[in-house]
DNA sequence: GTCTATATTGCGATAGAC
DNA sequence: GTCTATCGCAATATAGAC
């Protein structure tokens, strides 16, 4: 195992065990065991668990940084926001234990939150905000919205149908495969509203 | 200190020392020294530190159990639906711990989860979503509404309000001076949309 | 019922061999 | 760069005094 793989392979393990356990919930001893290395790679890769957890929460939210992804169209704001929607629901598919450290640091912050996911979530809550008050000016959107507000609303739908799945899954299928009907009806509510 | 005084300060320390570190971040000696006991007492009366957690989890969701609170008049599906904001947002400002409880079994379930977290969420949607299907039938919500879904953005936009406060306090009033203002704009958001 | 004292286990970190 | 062996400390649980 070269240089680059070892390291690699300890993020990879400790992303899945850090989700499952939490900080103090794994030892580096169980760490290192499961990633058939060293106990002391980790100190000298890392500089301790926390330098790992640290790296962790770095790869974690890395992809936050490319949001503009959704926004480098010049389409109107209604594309936007379903490019939003459609955007972070890959995220959470691609990434199983991303939910956990994102609601883990905004409920239990470690010392990287602020280092680390405030600016992650803060560039994307920043661009939704973007969106919402370009819509206003343009007509499409009631003038009345209070624009982080509303922004927290729409957002909050698509993060709490992935949080809820755990106890609500007897109830709906949370299967990817209906991800598309989700999106359309995420969409048609957070627009049209749900009166008749 | 009598028996039952001793048992509610432990229970009350560990709130707040488990919510905020988690299970495995704290010990029971931290605990029975925050508490002012002898150590040996949280094996006397939980049964050890799992036993002391799970009754922290039991009063936590206790009060999800009187959720027909909200629908005990015979008022219609809107005013039910209002009724569920105020409601939880009631419990979240009454409670500092207790979205950190609700996320972090959702997402990193305790041997408790199964127990007592899933059946007091369950039993919320349940009774949403029961308002939800009336609002239907009475003809004041649009047919082609998933029940479920349905019940998940409303609750999602609640919610995650209330979860992002660490990321947005800089963007926006959190306080709940600002708390009736944010249900008639997520009420009004809900049930007639954001379009112009 | 509550304490102190202790048995036992496991922790994170690192020195030093290779 | 990677390992083994070990240091010093803190963990949970409990036996036994009062």
């Amino acid at each position: 195992m070269d240089k680059n793989e070892l390291r690699n392979k300890l993020i990879s393990i400790a992303t899945r065990l850090f989700a499952e356990r939490g900080l103090n919930g794994v030892s580096i001893r169980e760490l290192s065991k499961a990633a058939g290395v060293s106990i002391s790679m980790i100190s000298y890769y890392f500089g301790g668990k926390e330098g790992l957890y640290s790296s962790v929460l770095q790869e974690q939210f890395s992809s936050f940084g490319h949001i503009e992804e959704i926004t480098t169209t010049d389409a109107e704001a209604l594309v936007k926001i379903e490019s939003y929607i459609r955007w972070i629901i890959v995220r959470y598919r691609n990434n199983p234990y991303l939910l956990r450290y994102y609601t883990s640091e905004l409920t239990n912050p470690t010392q990287f939150f602020s280092l680390i996911v405030q600016p992650a979530i803060g560039k994307v809550i920043q661009v939704l905000v973007q969106i919402i008050e370009e819509g206003i000016s343009n007509n499409i959107f009631r003038k009345d919205l209070n624009p982080v507000d509303t922004v927290l609303a729409m957002a909050g739908m698509v993060n709490y149908y992935i949080l809820s799945t755990l106890a609500t899954q007897e109830l709906i299928n949370h299967s990817p495969e209906r991800d598309e009907e989700l999106i359309r009806h995420y969409m048609d509510i957070f627009t049209k509203g749900i009166l008749r």
